[in-house]
DNA sequence: TCTGGGGTCCTAGGACCC
DNA sequence: TCTGGGGTCCTAGGACCC
């Protein structure tokens, strides 16, 4: 039995779930700013056709928001991380199989519907994600992961297809990988797009038919296999189960320049708690523990620093103060004084299971249990009431270094408000 | 004043072992 | 005169994804 893939795709994500909560929205230019008001990063489609890039800087753009009645966000993830959470919910009920491939992307597993029926399959799975969640969704079915994606992106730039494109029934696919830009196909990124073009591939069905040996040498087995899934041959399984991650890492960039060490030292006290949540979240414990410090490279004209520095801990760990404490004495070894620091964060690696961590004979009587109970209890807590309910002291009060949200929404759906009814 | 924050996988090359 | 070679592990760096 041959497989059928489907990717759902929302459409510009962060944009929609804030249009979901503002039907006045509709119709009109909205953008979705990344973390510290810095960049777009999601356009509702008429932002779009205004000519507004993805990734452009936010201070480049304020007079055309303003010129043409641009409604901005800075970004909402607790919001969109719900959002998320709703559009998966309703997609799972109609397949158990399924990957939660991104915050706005699932693929499907639709092996068992007869061929002859999956099209209308797939537009009743659109129109109940829409009128469920209020989002609106492209979905794309093929043979492989990788046709399903080329499907979406036809599904989603021709409005003619009501945002549904099945590429298996397709009379004349070989016309539509020749209309589609290499660089569009899923792994194909700017530098392998270079790469190509060179040797005269330019288009989807050209990379189709370039010679294994050759795609193998230059591409790699990862380049081998986009190809062989262009060609129909399912090389990229469905992954259901998420992996555990194998680094954690938390960072932000500051909401201006920080000079003081123990600045740095909040912020990092936040970094590291959020480090250990999503350790403990999977359930895991971390036994490398890196951290990074850097000035803003746009500014030319200061005197630019960046340094890193790592510890192996002595058993591995998930208890947040042991953490803080690790990343507070590299802190203390990088930084140097006399610098306007942008950005700082952890990262966390050699992660392992909680119940296999290797307990060393150095470190007798290591207090477990009584940590890891602390800690759930933390989490439950602010699981309930918001993140930062229970938080260290040495977060700071203050907090002076907080990246900038000066656009940001109301939190529709988490706790204290109430969650508004969406029109089907 | 102002330019995101996460992740994954693959390869090459060196060290080390027998 | 002759100067192995294969396996494994680790690290750094590159490329990709959303």
């Amino acid at each position: 039995m041959s497989k059928v893939f489907a990717l759902v795709d929302c459409n510009n994500f962060y944009a929609s779930c804030e249009r979901v909560f503002d039907p006045r929205l509709e119709g009109k230019p909205v953008v979705v700013l990344s973390n510290n008001d810095g960049c777009v990063v999601a356009r509702s489609n008429e932002a779009k056709a205004l000519g507004i890039k993805m990734g452009a800087p936010a201070f480049q753009l304020e007079d055309s928001f303003k010129k043409n009645n641009v409604t901005v966000f800075s970004s909402n993830y607790s919001l969109y991380g719900d959002m998320s959470e709703r559009v998966m919910e309703t997609l799972e009920q109609f397949t158990p199989d399924m990957e939660v491939y991104s915050i706005d992307e699932a693929f499907l597993s639709l092996k068992g519907i007869p061929p002859s029926e999956v099209t209308d399959y797939v537009r009743r799975i659109r129109a109940t994600v829409c009128r469920w969640t209020g989002i609106p969704v492209s979905i794309g079915v093929g043979q492989t992961k990788t046709l399903a994606k080329a499907a979406s992106k036809i599904a989603k730039n021709n409005p003619r297809t009501g945002g549904v494109f099945n590429i298996t029934d397709h009379p004349e696919i070989d016309t539509l990988l020749d209309n589609m830009p290499v660089a569009d196909v899923w792994g194909i990124g700017p530098r392998h797009e270079i790469f190509l073009k060179r040797f005269g591939i330019h288009t989807a069905r050209q990379l189709r038919d370039a010679h294994d040996i050759w795609v193998r040498k230059h591409l790699t087995v990862a380049g081998l296999r986009i190809v062989f899934e262009l060609r129909g041959v399912s090389c990229i399984p469905l992954e259901e189960m998420p992996m555990p991650k194998k680094g954690i890492m938390s960072s932000r960039s500051f909401g201006r320049p920080v000079e003081y060490l123990s600045e740095l030292k909040e912020a990092m006290t936040t970094f590291v708690s959020r480090a250990a949540e999503k350790l403990r979240a999977q359930r895991s414990a971390a036994h490398i523990l890196h951290v990074f410090l850097l000035t803003n490279r746009f500014k030319e004209d200061e005197p630019q620093y960046s340094n890193s520095a790592t510890t192996v801990l002595p058993v591995s760990s998930s208890y947040t103060p042991e953490l803080i404490r690790y990343a507070h004495t590299l802190l203390e070894i990088l930084y140097k004084p006399g610098y306007r620091y942008k950005k700082t964060g952890v990262f966390l690696t050699e992660i392992v299971p909680e119940n296999e961590i290797q307990t060393s004979l150095l470190v007798p009587g290591y207090p477990y249990k009584r940590n890891s109970e602390v800690m759930e209890l933390v989490d439950r807590i602010n699981a309930r009431w918001g993140t930062d309910t229970v938080r260290y002291a040495s977060e700071g009060i203050q907090r002076k270094w907080t990246m900038r949200r000066e656009r940001l929404s109301p939190h529709y759906t988490t706790v204290w408000s109430e969650i508004p009814v969406v029109k089907a």
